[in-house]
DNA sequence: CGTTTGCATTACGTGAACGTCATCTACGTG
DNA sequence: CACGTAGATGACGTTCACGTAATGCAAACG
């Protein structure tokens, strides 16, 4: 279990999927298990990888797009050339991760604002009980 | 086209949806426009649900997600009961939306750790490169 | 007055992301 | 060796969020 390799059971009970997603993200070339026999097993790198798809996930991110990041994280047998035009998405993807953060903010902001005025509602409400008595 | 009212084409143009859209989200009690006659016409409230609605799908919300969240803006009309428990909502949504912020910015650290890593191996080919010469 | 234009409704189709079910295989265990 | 267990492989089903006709109606236009 430690030894760098996890059966697809123990995949699902670490990461809280089932086996159908992860043979679904193999299918759809996000995840490389290799194979011993017929049985799959999940390496370091595979975990990594579902970390990431997961956490994309809670972004709105499509498996497509997901697979695209992805392949950012395996940079180092690429050519130059490649690399320039990873690079360029990289940096795409980065700028458009700190704009939804931007707008998280903005949202997070408008939400507090809701509540102090919910509180103040309720505050005036609670004054025209008293009023009422 | 300012008195407050906008037509389904209006919207759509403003928005970028297709009417399809729009009527798909009054189906499922998004929207609420008004009728003259037959026609739709979309009210300065919906303008502003609308614009909540696809920021949430931004951020990966569905659309049932989103219609609760969209309840907290109407607050007003409510009982000091009801008040109560969709203040719960909005608390849990904003510690949510809080946690979705703290971990978009670690991916974004991540990210820019990558681009760093990234940079260093180019410019160390870059080197071999010059040695090789 | 016929026709285009704008919008409506109804209904069936679609792609993404899995769920579910049937069937098969390989392996360890009493 | 029978049997349960874990995993594999199709293949069909399902939910969500719309797309895409087909058809109808009503005002506007030439």
């Amino acid at each position: 279990m430690t030894e760098d390799l996890m059966t697809i059971r123990e995949m699902c009970e670490t990461y809280d999927v089932t086996p159908r997603t992860l043979r679904f993200y193999e299918a759809k070339e996000l995840l490389f298990p290799i194979r011993e026999g017929q049985k799959r097993l999940f390496t370091k790198r595979d975990r990594a990888r579902l970390k990431l798809i997961l956490r994309g996930k809670r972004f709105g991110f499509s498996l497509e797009e997901i697979r695209q990041l992805l392949d950012l994280y395996h940079v180092g047998d690429q050519q130059m050339t490649q690399m320039t035009r990873t690079f360029e998405i990289a940096r795409e993807r980065l700028a458009d991760m700190e704009a939804r953060r931007e707008e998280l903010t903005q949202a997070i902001d408008d939400l507090k604002e809701q509540l102090r005025w919910g509180e103040k509602v309720i505050a005036s409400m609670k004054n025209e009980n008293k009023a009422a008595e």
